[in-house]
DNA sequence: ATAAATTAAACAAACGTTTGATTAATTCAA
DNA sequence: TTGAATTAATCAAACGTTTGTTTAATTTAT
């Protein structure tokens, strides 16, 4: 009936502290068993206040998505325009930064891949969409602009070019664990695991797109 | 009277019924989500059914993993001992029926995906990490052979092959709509798809392991 | 003084699980 | 072969908790 919760007047500080929290504990528990109560306590905040700055537990969740996802869209277009890199090093720009953000934001980036296993909540689903098309799209501009200089192959399947950097990406961030044991990286930190995964990462989506894109350096 | 059906046939199909069901609501919903009375409606058995049979609703779901990844194991190791195939041609063995698998199972590989994410079972976190390290060890043989062979190269980085295996595959499957809406795939059926995506996700795979590998055909 | 922020308490609804009664199937001595 | 005894399967109802959300009172800041 009336909407109570404030739009513009309230402390951010707080706000974004509270959305900082319920993003881990959604990482961590999932959205549906982090509880309101769950994410209060973390948060240090009264049960209430979660319903007073966003509404609701789900709306919270599509704020969070808001915030995290219009970061993500600039920076492709921009790339796009660079008149000095030429198509291989867009791609190679493209990776990094791709990388970069999935490991700096893992938590989010969890959250990003059970909610689109599920498809539940239609305002996360139409942004996800939205923002998977729209860099489909740019991708591909990047694609035809190397292919017209001819240091790219025809035919290239876009999506899927996409979807093996995303899969590689995510699938290593859900499974670092086993990475290091596997390969014996036992007594090291969580920010040079992160770091020595950078590399890795970069490297082998390096030469994987090579030969995606028929690239020869 | 003319009661040809033991008791225990009707108990395990009553059982894999209500298995089926949590799977499909478990890969729709997410586990939190579905709740036992979902499951029971769905299945057409009485709520109580659930408990009966499995014990609890987290019991159900590792009854699922046990049932599913049972059947996982031993493929690997057969396909390593043939003596036939040439360690490339096992590789692509190994990408087809992993592919093949998947799209076969979906719904399984959707609650995966999640459990993997959120590390909340330790039951089937046991499970997933032993399934891990074993696939990891065994190929690790595989690309040995190839290596002493000649055909592969050195210094192959044996978990993040096999996660961009894993990785393009299950991003494609959580992805798949996007895949036929930027690609105009538009009056396909569910089964035409799949077929399409296996098509694709194997010569792609292919192309992309023969970089990984350092093998020319 | 006024509006915003904060709180403890309460709310109905939904949760997983258990209960105790009832029905169906199986066993086995007579 | 019969029929009571035993076991398994099924069910509606209820259990105690926990859920997300709201209320109404109080504190804080301007």
């Amino acid at each position: 009936m009336f909407n109570f919760a404030p739009q513009f007047i309230m402390e951010k500080d707080k706000k974004k502290h509270i959305l900082e929290t319920a993003e881990e504990l959604f990482a961590q528990k999932g959205f549906e068993a982090a509880t309101v109560r769950d994410i209060a306590d973390a948060a240090n905040v009264n049960l209430a206040m979660i319903s007073y700055y966003f509404g609701s537990k789900e709306k919270l969740m599509e704020d969070l998505f808001h915030q995290r996802m219009d970061s993500m869209k600039l920076k492709m277009e921009l790339l796009l325009k660079n008149e000095v890199l030429t198509p291989f090093q867009k791609v190679e720009n493209l990776i990094e930064e791709y990388i970069k953000k999935v490991i700096n934001r893992q938590s989010f980036y969890k959250i990003l891949l059970c909610e689109q296993v599920m498809k539940k909540n239609p305002v996360i689903v139409k942004l996800v969409r939205e923002l998977k098309m729209n860099y489909a799209a740019l991708f591909s501009e990047l694609i035809k602009e190397g292919q017209k200089k001819k240091v790219f192959k025809k035919n290239i399947d876009i999506v899927m070019a996409l979807t093996t950097m995303t899969g590689t990406v995510t699938q290593m961030m859900v499974n670092k664990d086993y990475y290091a044991e596997f390969n014996g990286h036992t007594g090291l930190s969580e920010d040079d695991l992160k770091k020595l995964l950078s590399e890795k990462l970069n490297a082998h989506l390096k030469t994987v797109f090579k030969s995606i894109l028929g690239y020869e350096s």
